[in-house]
Formats: C-alpha cells, structure tokens, sequence
DNA sequence: TATTTTTGTGACATTTTTGTGACATGATTG
DNA sequence: CAATCATGTCACAAAAATGTCACAAAAATA
C-alpha cells in the first residue's frame, strides 16, 4: 500500500469531475471518479482515504451512496459533500451520516484544497506500521487482532478498537470523548459510559492483564503497567 | 494553558444557555454563558474558541455583538448563530460577518453538537504537543501532566489545571476569583476558599517543591521561586 | 425470518475527588 | 500592639467518576 492518499469523487458532471481531479492531482493526492453512485460501487472502496459525493445525483444520491458507504466500508473514512442544495434538511442529513464536511456549489478551488488537507491531515496517516507491541502484547492492524503472549484476545469490533487505540498509544491517557470521538465518530450520539461499560468488558476478557487498562479519574483511560 | 477548547454561549434564554452549557460541557469543551451582549462583553473575549449568539436578544443583537467581537478582537474565531428566523436576509447578513454557521431554533442536540465539532476541528490544528517549562518543571498539555525533575506529580483535575495555570504563568498574580472563573467556570458557585484547599493539596502532593506556589496576601497565587 | 452476537442503557455499588465549616496561624493596618 | 482580615490546615460531608450487572436494542448471521 502506498502511503499517497487516495481520494474517490463522485458527481454526475463530467466538468465537476475534471476540476477535482486535477486540482487535487496536482497537490499530490491520487484520484479516483465516478459518474454515478452505481459506478462507484462498482470500485474498490476500501481503497480510498477520502470521498467527495455531490449530493444530487441520478439514481443514488450521494447521502444514499453515503450511507451505504458507512454502513458496508470503512465507518471512519471521511466524506465531503458537494451540494447546490443550502437547505435545513440537507445539511442535517449529512451530519448525520457523519459527513465531516460540506462544500456548497460552486466552490472555490481554494477551499476545495483546503479542506481536503485539513480533513486528511487529521485522518489517521496511511497505516505503514502493521504491528505496535508494547510488553508482551502486540496488535495486529492487518488483521485487527490483540495478542497477549501469542495467545489471541477475543474481541469485538468496539473493543477491539478502543484496545487497540490504548495499546498502541500506551501511555497516553484519552479522555471519554476522545475515545468516543475516535472510535465512535463524532456524530454518533452515544453516552460516555458506554466506553466504562467496553472497557470493562474488555478488561474481563484480558483476564488477569485487564489491569493493565488503567483510569485516571478525571482524565480518562490510559495503557500501561 | 489548557487545550480544552472554550466556548461562550450568549444567550437571553437561561434554558436555552443550560441546554448549550450541558450538552457541550459532556463533549469535553469548557463552556461559558452570558444572559446578554452586555454581561459578555465584559468577559475577555480572547479566550474563547468559539462563540454561539443568539440573533435576537435584548438591548444587542446577535448580529451587533458578531460585529464587535470581530472588530475588537479575534478576526478569525468562529461563530455560530442561533436564530428562530430563516429568512435570506438575515442568512446573509450572517454570513457577511464572517459568521462560520447558523442553528435555526429550535435545534437538535445533535446538529448542534455535529457543528460545534465541525467547525473547531477545522479552526484548529489538533495536537500540537504543548510543553511550557520552569525551572525543573515540566507541564505536559496534550497528557495532563506536571513533572518535576522529571518525575510525575499525582494530581487530580482540579489540582493539575491550578498547578498549570499558575506554571504556564510563572510569575503572574491569579487573585481567588480569577482561578476560580478559569477553572471553576462562571456560573458555579463555590467558595473561594476551595481554592486555598486545592492549593494546599497540591502543595502537599510536591512536597518540598509545594513551597514554590506562593501567596501574596490580599492579592492571590503565583508560582515562582 | 429466526437466532445469535454485539452494543447501549439504566440502576446501583464503590471509589475518588471536591467542597465546606471550624479553627489555627500569619499578615496587614491603623 | 491590638484588631482585623487573609491564609493554612484538618476532618468530614457531598458530589462526581468509575465499576459492575442485568437486560433491552440493534446488528450481524444463519
């Protein structure tokens, strides 16, 4: 896997199509795009870093393209929605798909750049490290596996994740929205003590070495021993 | 100095103000309210992240207060209107202040919060490791920590964001109320002698150092040797 | 669709932190 | 050098944060 970001745009207008795929070309991103949704699932979408969806669009709008995305792919990777649309309604639907932006025709090129820099630059970087150990434990983000001693932890997608987050970040201590926002994202509404209650269940299945999840009150979760 | 991220909600609806205070305070931000245009202008507006007005409020508008925190102080920080009204007009002239979005009332918890996030990831580059040093003191911002000679301090919330502030100040006088509205917030009520308790606990937790947070009677604390 | 697994929530127990009153000590003012 | 006010200290109460469980809701799977 290359570690040059890749981004997948989708709109029915060839020219639309044309002005990302240069502009962004041209910063250094590789581009992808669809003249429809119908096109787009057709690709590979575990491949792209970024996707730009024009919300309207023939047969499957972009927020349906959108959800499907989320609901089938990667959850966390990022969105920006092209619309002409300015309404109440639009925007609401876009948040909560988790869209973590907006871009309203016509846009400026500038902005485009701008926010597609700032969305990827705190997207997690391309993942060149494939294992973090930490004592004798070692996390496996190929196959999204935790080892404890060779011994594989069984976990859940939740807990694999705020486990892995923990681990590889050992010592560093994430408070509870942190951990929400991370794993969760930012527009699911969830209450803070449904990362006690994953923990928990996390540290029960690590047996004895759930200890190693430690809480400092107040501040929040951290790995260490 | 915190990386927490401040906000000041103005609003002349003590509900709406309490709405916008909890549900945004349970995101991790530190949240300050004002009843009026007035009652915020008297706050130092220059230490906020963001700022959520509503459009229609008493003597001041929304629009008016907009316009002076532009003209006097940040140019760049973001805002966020409520309004009832959803006219073009008033959308526009919203805008033309630099306004970074608007909420129509009544609004979701969930937009609302959706938008909050939206906009101050993108006003702000996300952890930059912050370290301010003195003497053998280190304050670590990004993990809420003080070392002394290297050595972590055990402290709570409250003990660690008093310590912080007086180290990142060194020298700087903090009078009772003044770290009680930085800490405490303005709206909670306790007494100014839970901060001489805090002190005292701090002092304790850095044993011999504990000398180092001073008193200047009448005046206040302040950290220096 | 039925079944199983995972995730989310409320209720309650436990632990940790925070706040307060009472009193001691020290500083400031006239 | 009183008288007064500000600060230090302690023990305990109140509140907040965390841990835990049982069960409901939602999602994944068969």
């Amino acid at each position: 896997m290359s570690d040059k970001r890749k981004i997948l745009a989708v709109d029915d207008e060839e020219d639309i199509l044309e002005i990302l795929s240069f502009n962004l070309t041209g910063e250094g991103y590789t581009v992808d795009t669809s003249i429809s949704a119908e096109d787009a699932l057709r690709k590979n979408l575990l491949q792209y870093d970024l996707f730009i969806l024009d919300v309207m669009m023939g047969q499957i709008s972009g927020f349906r393209l959108a959800e499907k995305i989320r609901k089938e792919y990667s959850l966390m990777t990022p969105i920006i929605f092209l619309t002409a649309r300015d309404t109440e309604n639009d925007r609401v639907t876009g948040f909560n798909l988790g869209a973590d932006d907006y871009l309203a025709k016509p846009f400026s090129v500038r902005e485009l750049i701008a926010r597609v820099k700032a969305i990827l630059r705190r997207s997690s970087p391309p993942e060149v490290t494939m294992e973090t150990t930490y004592g004798d434990f070692v996390v496996d983000t190929v196959n999204s596996l935790v080892l404890a001693d060779g011994k594989v932890i069984e976990l859940t997608r939740k807990e694999y994740e705020i486990l892995s987050l923990l681990i590889c970040n050992a010592g560093k201590i994430f408070p509870r929205h942190e951990i929400l926002s991370r794993i969760w994202g930012d527009e699911v509404i969830v209450t803070d003590r449904t990362v006690d209650v994953t923990v928990a269940r996390i540290r029960k299945k690590m047996g004895d070495r759930g200890k190693m999840i430690k809480n400092k009150s107040g501040f929040g979760y951290y790995f260490g021993d």
